[in-house]
DNA sequence: TCCTCGGCTTGGATCGATCAAGAGGGGGAG
DNA sequence: CTCCCCCTCTTGATCGATCCAAGCCGAGGA
């Protein structure tokens, strides 16, 4: 605290504390990186002096001579509008909070859409992260391969889905086991006619999700068919998708692969003065905040997005340690956030 | 590109350039940072050289040497559960993109509630930062004295509400503005019994937004009083307050401080089986995603966020050059995203 | 008394870029 | 033809922390 006194605009260096300490500047280092090499009443006279002077070791210096910049790199991917996924924020957050706990800051980047690998480039070349977190694997993974191929330390949130040989860490939310919870609570409540709205094909997270509402329908043995749905995840998408759904099924629940899409069938349960929750229930995928203040509150398959932060730390940890050490995939499991939307 | 293939773990350095291009580490030097004082062909056999080799300055070197880390710190203050208020996803987007235009990156750090100047100390002393972006002010700035003092660049989002004379530079939106223009939207459709549902008194935007609405009102002799409501900013506050306004002023309209209370009257007008839009309209604040998604939609301010994001920049531009260029306050006016719960 | 050994400390070199000054060459003015 | 200047490029020193290898010191053994 002391320097803020004069001037503040030189912060104390590695050798002014030595000099106040009455050693010399390599034994303050060890004191700051190797305290146990230090005798004891040497450790403390150096610690006071960095705690007079308010010292903190330079990062540019550090950096530079250890070659890493104990910062990640986070592709910041904002949610869309109009729609209901804002997880980002929640993940943030965590991951802010338990990499710091690590002696790690977070670099934020932006990425156009057209080019996935846009970005990571230039950190890399320049040093100025030590490891990535990626996090935009919906469509499979190009980042991975070209970070793998480039050497580059990641971690990814989201499974491999494209390439079951690939070999990096990753963190990942299980949706299947989300969405059968879901199903099953549906089932519990006596529903039997529970309709699937989900996404397009193509979508990996999409299939897997679906399948954990087919693995819990048909292990009651109830038929699927017709009453499911695959479209794009918007509002106006998740409407259609339920009016024609009530229309041909006359389906009692639905179980939806997000709060956007859930969002879209209560609009479409409005337009025909249904009750969401008594006559027909919803539940979405993310306990976003539109699914916790929506009137009477949507019940939602919840991410434990927390975890999922400190897993990918850990995971980052791991391999920036010497000797690297890759662990296999983690595979969370999501809770159920119930609101009345299932009654 | 080239040094791909070899092993990926050095990078090249700018001696590797010069020596490719047959040139002198200060000539390639210059051909990055100052292109002018190079002779065209020179310029252009080391750009080769440069593109050839995939090189990129090491930051950690260029930051030790020009004591500037090109680095913004930003505290992510994550939006609270059960409410509406995440804005931070669509600011942050904007501010990454922006500061990278300019040669900066995000860095994001944790703090706690309860120490407010928790983790700038640190970031600072370590030269991790060249400047800060603030956004908390919700409540007095204890940063902004603290940062001044510190002699620390950094510019606020939010006024310097209870410190006029604070000199500092910041950008802020005009709430009051704001809820005026939501005021004058409701008086155009025919209300005139239009109720307010804010925030605490301590809250001094919670006051900016209010006296928006006091302002529309007067300038047409409507009267205000018994007609506002100052509570917590949450979804059963917000219920409550509308409960109770309804059966003692039987408004026809309220005008919310942000879009979490707008929830809450909406709570409650579905209570009573009231049709929002229809019998009684609602404005919420910050158009959120639950504003756009929620069934019908709901008017509400929008805060021109990305303006605010390229304005924070550009001040902080000024502030980092050299001689720092401290401009005035700035203060961005929002619009009013329209939708049916205003009918 | 001398020597050795282990633990702590020391000065010097290093990371890769930029700053400050200086060297070399060509062109214009006298 | 000579001088000077300016433009272009080069050389040496520097930022602050860490790595390296050598140096110092006191304790213990012969």
């Amino acid at each position: 605290m002391a320097w803020s006194g004069r001037l503040a605009l030189t912060p104390p260096t590695l050798a002014d504390v030595a000099e106040r300490a009455g050693v010399s500047r390599q034994t303050v280092s060890n004191a700051v990186n190797n305290p146990e090499l230090l005798r004891p009443d040497t450790l403390v006279r150096v610690q006071d002096a960095i705690a007079e002077l308010g010292y903190s070791p330079n990062r540019a210096a550090r950096n530079l001579r250890t070659r890493a910049s104990h910062m990640i790199g986070l592709k910041f991917n904002p949610a869309q509008e109009g729609t209901a996924n804002a997880t980002m924020d929640r993940f943030v957050h965590t991951l802010v909070e338990t990499s710091g706990d690590s002696g790690y800051h977070i670099l934020l980047f932006a990425g156009s859409t057209e080019d996935p690998v846009g970005g990571y480039d230039d950190l890399l070349r320049s040093t100025a992260v030590d490891a990535f977190i990626v996090t935009d694997t919906y469509l499979g993974n190009p980042q991975a391969a070209w970070l793998t191929q480039r050497r580059a330390p990641f971690v990814a949130f989201g499974r491999p889905w494209d390439n079951p040989e690939a070999t990096h860490a990753w963190v990942d939310v299980d949706g299947a086991a989300g969405t059968e919870l879901a199903t099953n609570h549906l089932l519990d409540k006596g529903h039997t006619r529970i309709a699937w709205i989900g996404w397009r094909k193509d979508s990996f997270i999409g299939e897997d999700r679906r399948s954990g509402w087919t693995r819990a329908m048909h292990a009651r043995d109830l038929p699927t068919t017709g009453l499911a749905s695959r479209v794009e995840d918007t509002i106006a998408s998740g409407r259609e998708a339920a009016t024609v759904l009530l229309d041909e099924a006359r389906p009692t629940a639905f179980v939806c692969a997000s709060d956007t899409l859930a969002m879209g069938v209560l609009h479409a349960l409005g337009d025909r003065g249904i009750h969401w929750g008594q006559d027909v229930a919803v539940v979405g995928f993310d306990d976003s905040q539109v699914a916790q203040v929506v009137p009477g509150g949507l019940t939602s398959v919840r991410q434990p997005l927390e975890q999922v932060a400190v897993e990918l730390v850990k995971a980052l940890e791991g391999l920036l340690s010497t000797p690297p050490i890759a662990g296999p995939g983690v595979l969370l499991s999501p809770t159920l956030a119930v609101r009345l939307s299932t009654g």
